[in-house]
RNA sequence: CGGGGUGUAGCGCAGUUGGAAGCGCACCGCGUUUGGGACGCGGGGGCCGGCGGUUCAAGUCCGCCCACCCCGACCA
């Protein structure tokens, strides 16, 4: 608890950020480099995101498993570009019980190897597939810099692998991913994402393709908050994952994989947070309704008391705090929630019991405006309306950014301006690698990708002037 | 790993020519407050990052380590 003013997000995005996570008790600095510790508000918010994409992977004929945390180095050796990819960020174990280990064990950046190799000992036919299976776990990428939720030594995800017969079934899964990662961020998190194809050069280490969903923060930069990868055969090869046919032809599989991580809390902080503090969005919020009640002595106490009870039993639906606080006043409640960033405020005082009402206060709107009275009388309808509301609104407002700040630069000048004090640019890009490093290495600003809506036609690239077929979002990024 | 910076109470910081470790917030107690960050009074809390050196005397000067932060290269 603090009663100092947050730093503004105009002043110093980074440090905003960095206050406002800690302020709200969503993490804290773990004791080694890099590492944090998510505290039960940040984990809170994190269960509910866990239990929505779990809800649409189960639906889609996903299940979940479990598979262990070290991998021999060997495995990652087999798929060269993976181990190359990754080799520079793996913390090894070479030490176990007091005895050098014959093979270094790799605390796992990613699992398709091990998962890889167990995929070769179930799969024999091709009854057995497609093979569907997640896993929540945590992850270590040993990176140079890091930031709580967006790049941390170790990290939260799920990792979703699956086998497929043919190449086909590997690419419709693929895509079928990266819109429940879509939709979820749409409908769940109101985060508006854009999902397209990774450059090659963007691509994950081990992958023919790889999907994303991108976002843009409150400062303008671009953030990955989800990632949907076609493998081909390049997996199956190195682990031997075979199948016979019908006619009884031994064939590769075909395999995916597909990640969120505890980033997209990074992502939704960013998305929506303004200079009070943290909004959750309503539907992932740990809390959604606060209720604070108001009085002056225990005679008014023992009357609003009880109608704060009732309320909280018509909202049982919902999840509801109510803030019994005595040594705070109402004044610095409002202000501790609204950092905090609960969608919804209900203040239940005298008056309210006297009239039958109560004041609801929206975060999403600030001050007088987004206050208004609510019958006591079907409150879970009126309360279920305005998280709605809320819902859109944050959906819309950060849409409505965002699209303010995506530009089509009409030459290769105006496209540095672009990405450099503006915000996205969409441009005609030829697909050349070289065209793409120029651009990150005199801008800073990558790839972000190639949108799956395409306008069509052609046009020249931004940086060469050949002919170009798709349009790409040229982006600084988290 | 290169360039820059910082280490003093839980957090943010001050500490002059070397001479008794401080301030604000937070925390604890009592009282008055309570519909937009209350106030008064009284308290508790320190290996001054570590090790070594200079000195009668080191938070302060010197040396060496360590940690963290920012800017690069690398990245979900």
């Amino acid at each position: 608890m603090s009663n100092e003013k947050l730093t503004p997000r105009s002043e110093n995005y980074s440090e905003w950020y960095n206050q406002i996570i800690q302020r709200a008790e969503m993490a804290d600095y773990a004791p080694v480099r890099g590492c944090m510790v998510v505290r039960p508000y940040g984990w809170a918010l994190w269960e509910n995101i866990q239990q929505s994409l779990d809800r649409m992977f189960k639906a889609t004929g996903h299940v979940n498993a479990a598979f262990p945390l070290f991998i021999p180095m060997s495995f990652l050796e087999k798929e060269k570009e993976h181990v190359e990819g990754f080799s520079p960020e793996l913390a090894v174990v070479t030490i176990g019980g007091g005895e050098k280990l014959e093979e270094p064990l790799v605390v796992r950046p990613t699992s398709e190897t091990i998962i890889g190799y167990m995929y070769s000992k179930w799969i024999k036919s091709y009854r057995d597939l497609p093979l569907l299976i997640n896993q929540w776990a945590n992850v270590v990428r040993w990176e140079m810099r890091t930031r709580l939720f967006l790049r941390t030594l170790e990290f939260y995800w799920q990792e979703g692998h699956t086998a497929h017969a043919t190449e086909k079934e590997a690419k419709e899964e693929t895509l079928r991913m990266l819109d429940i990662y879509t939709r979820f961020a749409i409908e769940e998190a109101a985060v508006p994402v854009i999902p397209g194809r990774k450059s090659a050069s963007e691509k994950f280490a081990g992958a023919v393709h790889s999907y994303s969903i991108e976002a843009m923060m409150g400062d303008t930069k671009a953030l990955q908050a989800g990632t949907s990868h076609l493998l081909g055969q390049n997996f199956a090869k190195a682990f031997n994952i075979q199948y016979l046919d019908e006619e009884n032809t031994l064939q590769y599989c075909w395999t995916t994989s597909w990640g969120v991580s505890t980033r997209f809390i990074g992502a939704i902080i960013m998305t929506h947070g303004d200079d009070q503090g943290l909004i959750m969005p309503p539907r992932l919020a740990p809390i959604q309704v606060v209720i604070v009640p108001i009085y002056k002595n225990d005679e008014e106490r023992s009357k609003v008391m009880p109608v704060v009870e009732k309320i909280k039993t018509q909202l049982q639906n919902f999840r509801v705090k109510v803030d019994e606080r005595t040594e705070v006043t109402p004044g610095f409640k409002f202000n501790d929630w609204e950092m905090r960033g609960v969608p919804l405020r209900l203040e239940v005082g005298p008056k309210d019991v006297e009239k039958g009402s109560v004041m609801a206060a929206r975060r999403d709107i600030p001050g007088r405006e987004g206050k208004s009275f609510l019958s006591q009388d079907d409150l879970e309808t009126s309360v279920a309306n305005l998280l709605s509301a809320i819902h859109t609104s944050l959906y819309e407002k950060a849409k409505a950014f965002r699209d303010s700040h995506i530009f089509d630069p009409k030459d290769y000048e105006e496209l540095k301006t672009v990405v450099q004090e503006k915000g996205w640019a969409l441009s005609w890009w030829c697909g050349d690698p070289a065209c793409e490093a120029k651009v990150k290495e005199e801008t800073k600003a990558t790839t972000r990708c190639i949108p799956m809506e395409q306008p069509g036609g052609h046009g020249n690239c931004i940086v060469c002037g050949k002919e170009a077929s798709e349009k790409v979002y040229f982006a600084k990024a988290y």
